[in-house]
RNA sequence: GCGACUGUAGCUCAGUUGGUUAGAGCGCUGGUUUGUGGUACCGGAGGCCGUGGGUUCGAAACCCAUCAGUCGCCCCA
């Protein structure tokens, strides 16, 4: 055993100050908003048997070829870090049985693992908030989740950094057809395409779609689009979604290329990624007509969407304020009792407080600076015995001595 | 998973073509001031130079490996 200095698990981060204070402050914004749409809170297990991922995420998806982060436990079951929330609420809903009652609309934040190269905006556990909503299958129920999105980042503040793209990508049978129709003109272009998207090709071509290689870019602009493959009701579907969404002034940009990472999507894909770096996205979401049926339950539609708190929190350039308006000073142990006693009062009176136990005014006075407080309560030898104490306030720097009434009427005044 | 760059004190970084006991600023700490902070001045602590190997008389510096971080790609929130 060496004396190294322990670390964390590559892509793993200690969350603590200003940057622990900003993510409650996501969350808590994201629980009041997706309250106020009724969605209710679920608390899914961070691990879930593997099968709950490898049913509804794809096999030929990124997750689950090579960013799992799954073990065997001491029974040898296979077990996976969940790498998104969706598969798990999912699951529940067929493990208690909600889906005997529909609609049913849930909330969700947490962590997740996802086995990848870290780097700015991608680690290995990261946290997401999220809500789904299980229900008929509406294009009601796509602009419902869409609208909880628009208020949550408006309450954030960071609308005016994203823009939404929306787009569809069809039921199983549609996108098929399609698939197969853009299998054939990559095929017949093969010369032309990129090296990564050559290895999409097979695996997974609709992947091609939004592949960034100008040749590609190229070879896109005569591909055929997902809009002639699809059939009557599901463009009619996807208009509704955009006429209601235009008619409550929620805008957005149509990209047809915008197709999902995860295969148990369909229909709607949407995605709000930062206006100054289009890659990357803050929230995205979808429905997914046949999550709940892979996972071994009915055919219950669904519609979605995840974030990422710590890239929202990068957008948050306010740091939240965690100041500490008054300390306690006593400058002898034997005024402990005391001082508690009035830390007491102050608690009860939500105000939060430290007792700073130096017994040296000089060191505490020094400490208080330091950490930026407004206001000294002094109890030294003469308030003592006099049962007063010394006011200071730190930032003009005068100073009273108070009786204990007259310190609670000043400290309500300020 | 692929490629590039980086790693020296708690933090930000210097460290000349390899050459004695590795430096600065900020921070921390003690004092000038034994009941008054911020300013000033004077002291102090703190580093196996990410880790492991190699080259060399000699390595923080050169080589290899490894770990971690950053950036790009893949992918994604």
């Amino acid at each position: 055993m060496s004396n190294k200095k322990i670390s964390t698990v590559r892509g793993m981060h200690d969350i603590y100050g200003t940057s622990f204070f900003k993510q409650r402050d996501i969350i808590e914004s994201f629980i009041k908003v997706a309250s106020l749409f009724n969605f209710t809170p679920m608390n899914t297990p961070i691990m879930e048997h593997s099968e709950v991922f490898l049913r509804t995420l794809g096999d030929s998806s990124d997750v689950v070829m090579k960013e799992m982060y799954s073990f065997f436990d001491k029974s040898d079951d296979s077990i996976t870090l969940r790498p998104e929330g969706t598969a798990g609420i999912a699951r529940a809903l067929i493990s208690n049985g909600f889906t005997q009652n529909l609609p049913q609309k849930y909330f969700y934040y947490g962590p997740m693992f996802r086995y990848e190269r870290p780097q700015q905006g991608r680690l290995r556990q990261f946290n997401q908030v999220g809500l789904e909503f299980f229900g008929k299958g509406s294009y009601l129920e796509d602009c419902e989740v869409i609208r909880a999105a628009h208020h949550f980042l408006i309450d954030l503040g960071i609308q005016k950094d994203v823009v939404l793209k929306i787009n569809t990508i069809g039921k199983l049978d549609s996108r098929k057809n399609f698939i197969k129709e853009i299998k054939n003109y990559f095929n017949k272009n093969k010369k032309k395409l990129s090296s990564d998207s050559l290895k999409r090709l097979d695996r997974n071509p609709l992947r091609i779609l939004d592949s960034k290689a100008p040749e590609d870019k190229e070879l896109l602009e005569t591909a055929p689009i997902i809009y002639n493959f699809l059939k009557q009701e599901e463009i009619e579907s996807f208009e509704n979604v955009k006429s209601t969404l235009e008619s409550i002034g929620i805008s957005f940009t149509l990209d047809p290329y915008l197709v999902r990472g995860l295969d148990y999507y369909s229909d709607t894909t949407f995605e709000y990624t930062l206006k100054k770096n289009d890659k990357f996205a803050v929230l995205a979401g979808g429905r997914y007509d046949n999550l709940i049926k892979e996972l071994g339950g009915e055919k219950i539609p669904g519609v979605g969407w995840a974030a990422g708190i710590e890239r929202i929190e990068n957008l948050i350039l306010k740091n939240p304020s965690i100041k500490l308006p008054i300390v306690l000073i006593p400058t002898n142990e034997k005024y402990m009792n005391y001082v508690l006693n009035i830390s007491n009062k102050l608690y009860f009176k939500n105000i939060k407080n430290q007792i700073l136990d130096h017994f040296n005014l000089k060191k505490s006075l020094k400490y208080a600076n330091k950490i930026n407080v407004k206001i000294a309560l002094i109890i030294g030898d003469e308030e003592f015995k006099k049962t007063k104490i010394s006011y200071k306030n730190l930032e003009s720097g005068s100073q009273f001595t108070l009786t204990e009434k007259e310190l609670f009427e000043k400290i309500k005044n300020e």
